[in-house]
DNA sequence: TCACCAGTGGAGGGTTCG
DNA sequence: ATCACGAACCCTCCACTG
């Protein structure tokens, strides 16, 4: 109990980070739409039995109903919840305008997710104000400019400046939702004070698993995480996340705030309705997720080291399965190509609840078909000639769907069939008359 | 030829986060 | 008491190389 909160220290390179995050944001994007809907419960995500809660408002949260949250268990805990399918393209839509309100203020702006960002706005309090004077000018401007509420943490840290936002946000409580102070600052030299008293599962890298290992050694608070043996503390959870914890409990984090990064991955995976089990439409899936992936490495003009094959049966039992073949492939067929032996040893084993692809190692595009390789198609056909053979092919169909549209060309075998699934689980076979009506 | 070692990279699984 | 999806990162095992 020494020196913590003895005033600050290091201020002369100190940062001023802000975490901003939306409050409920699917939920309060929905509500600019259907004003008639507020102070009812709202839920925004999956509606068939395999989906999960997307986002809450808090009347919702008030039922105990939360985000992540299967569906069906949701709609035992408030049934008279006005349930929303999401509309993820709208989201992302608002989500650049919320980033260019923090783009205003500094351009160290690292998005998180749509609704949540990082911003170092160190270089910017000579123009603005300091830390909490930005953070209420950025609540002001969601306010007046897109009618969202959000909360602001500011610290010296990132890791600090993300729990100070949580501290800023509405609270149930029994008397109902308590507003929240909009704006939490910790003030640079109390970290320790701010975060000592915390539990551990509230430190960014404690899931439930680095929980269960913690508390078996009588760990529940950051404070005593802190007070943890380094070495002990990589013993049970690991060197890597062992050290990075030990940082964290002493306010320790030296990561920058990073505005843009290259997707180190390009996946797609599907939770179906129905298990599947019939080959052919497996095969048909496995082409639609290839293609899907592939077409998305392309755009980011690359192509694939590695890609992964993901199922799950019925009985919820999950396997991967990668390949890395000769050359980098960035066309469906080529993917189907090296995935489908795999596939086939796999799918005699049960009913399929889920299936995914992805692509990682994503290098820079080999391109062009040359003469030799050609003749050589004809002789043995690999991954990478099956992939340049592609090549051309696939990139008549990136500039016709540029042109009209995702759903305007698609594999022979995919023609007629289209995805029913949302970012949220499958949804409810009611409206499948006329989805993907969002093209514009 | 054998044993050992260090480094590397793929494969497969796990954890975490929003 | 049956829970999505997309992505990042970590760990362990294993094969190969020198």
């Amino acid at each position: 109990m020494s020196d913590v909160g003895s005033g600050p220290r290091n201020v002369g390179n100190q940062r001023t980070i802000l975490h901003v995050d939306m409050d409920a944001f699917y939920v309060s994007v929905e509500m600019r739409r259907h004003p008639e809907l507020r102070g009812q419960p709202v839920v925004v995500g999956g509606s068939g039995s395999r989906g999960v809660v997307a986002a809450a408002n808090y009347e919702a949260r008030r039922f105990g109903v939360f985000s992540a949250m299967p569906s069906s268990r949701a709609r035992r805990l408030c049934p008279h919840a006005v349930v929303l399918p999401g509309d993820h393209l709208h989201y992302a839509d608002v989500s650049r305008r919320v980033m260019a309100i923090f783009g205003d203020f500094t351009p160290s702006v690292e998005p998180i997710a749509l609704d949540e960002a990082f911003l170092d706005v160190s270089g910017s309090v000579h123009l603005f104000g300091d830390g909490p004077t930005i953070g209420r000018r950025i609540r002001d401007r969601m306010d007046q400019e897109l009618e969202l509420p959000c909360s602001v943490g500011v610290a010296s840290t990132k890791f600090v400046a993300k729990l100070a936002s949580k501290k800023a946000k509405p609270r149930i409580g029994q008397h109902g939702i308590r507003p929240g102070v909009g704006v939490f600052e910790v003030a640079p030299g109390h970290e320790l004070e701010f975060l000592w008293p915390l539990p551990v599962s509230d430190l960014w890298g404690v899931g439930p698993a680095t929980l269960a290992k913690l508390e078996r050694v009588g760990v529940r608070t950051v404070r005593e995480l802190a007070a943890l043996d380094p070495g002990v503390l990589e013993r049970i959870v690991g060197q890597a996340n062992g050290r990075h914890l030990h940082d964290l409990a002493w306010g320790r984090d030296h990561r920058a705030v990073i505005p843009e990064r290259d997707a180190k991955s390009i996946g797609r995976e599907e939770t179906y309705l129905h298990d599947l089990h019939d080959v052919d439409e497996i095969h048909t899936e496995l082409v639609r997720l290839c293609d899907d992936v592939a077409s998305r490495v392309r755009a980011a003009d690359g192509a694939a080291r590695t890609v992964t094959l993901k199922v799950r049966w019925s009985s919820f039992e999950t396997v991967t399965r990668s390949v890395t073949p000769g050359s980098p492939l960035s066309t469906g067929p080529s993917m189907v190509h090296v995935l489908e032996p795999i596939m086939a040893g796999l799918v005699k084993r049960g009913g399929i609840r889920l299936l995914g692809v992805s692509a990682s190692g994503l290098c820079e595009s080999i391109e062009q078909l040359s003469l030799l390789d050609a003749v050589g198609l004809i002789e043995h056909v690999t991954s990478s000639d099956h992939n340049r053979a592609w090549s051309p092919a696939s990139r008549a169909v990136d500039e016709i769907r540029q042109r009209f549209g995702r759903s305007a060309i698609a594999p022979g075998s995919i023609i007629g069939r289209r995805s029913r699934s949302s970012p949220w689980g499958p949804q409810v076979e009611a409206n499948s008359g006329e989805d993907e009506g969002t093209q514009s």
